[in-house]
DNA sequence: TTTATAGATTATAATTGTTCTAAATTAGTA
DNA sequence: TACTAATTTAGAACAATTATAATCTATAAA
């Protein structure tokens, strides 16, 4: 029933139950996570997982192409099952990351590859700003 | 001469010979170097120079806004004394940025704002790729 | 010339998210 | 059940940045 799951299984690996509960926990998930953020909410359930064991599973998941890592700042990597191509507004204030939909827009760089030769694999868009509840509690 | 030194002068901030060395190493720089970079440059002249005043001052010109802090990756932080808006190419192999020409088209976000109400201070752009020098290396 | 003071610099310690390591445990298989 | 390679775990290591506290500097009283 999870395709992450899924997948896993697909990729050889062994079927273990932090890597279920992990998987189950980023199913559908759109609150962007972190890696600490995980941890604590497992822990009631799986008190003895480690913190090794949710970076290399959501590593191996991000290598895989599952989900994505974010890295909207220099403190910590937030993690998103959702593939589809879609942006991300980041709130300085809380740290919150909210999906903004995405319609075409952001402009090619052929140009400049062409030009410079240098290769581009992939344009990085964030939307930096305070977000509405940060905004309220201000005033 | 300089102005980031003039400006720094014009803050009322006393004028130190590392100030100086730092203003006039960024003067017209568009290598965007990290705090170890232009420690390790200074280093010749100003042997005691402190990696603290390096930081110090990069942090003080980036808060008058006479120079960008470039977050592009979560290992360390590129200076760019350049305020004109342009974006960056980042080499994640060599960790090398180029700058590349803005000519509008980054799409504008209003109708995100309006709809969340979430505040949007800054759209941050990065090509991700592969430069031409590491391309050629690989052959 | 001394003393005072505020700000700047320095060396070093602390911080912190992530990665590494090595030992113990487990899943999958026979 | 027993084997083995993969996985998990606790804790150490890492590295860029930030914080701290002592020292230094320039300037201004006294
Ligand atoms: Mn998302
Ligand atoms: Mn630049
Ligand atoms: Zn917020
Ligand atoms: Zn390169």
């Amino acid at each position: 029933m999870n395709k992450l799951f899924d997948r896993l299984k697909e990729g050889g690996l062994k079927l273990t139950p932090q890597r279920l509960a992990i998987a189950d926990y980023l199913k559908g998930n759109t609150s962007h996570p972190t890696a600490a953020k995980i941890y604590e909410d497992l822990k009631p359930q799986y008190p003895s997982m480690s913190m090794a064991t949710i970076y290399n599973t959501l590593s191996t998941m991000a290598e895989m192409e599952l989900i994505q890592e974010l890295r909207l700042h220099k403190e910590q990597i937030h993690y998103d099952p959702d593939m589809s191509h879609h942006l991300h507004f980041f709130c300085r204030h809380c740290h919150s990351v909210i999906d903004v939909p995405h319609k075409e827009g952001i402009p090619d760089f052929k140009e400049f590859e062409k030009k410079t030769t240098n290769r581009i694999d992939h344009v990085s868009v964030a939307l930096i700003g305070v977000c509405k509840k940060c905004l309220q509690k201000k005033q």
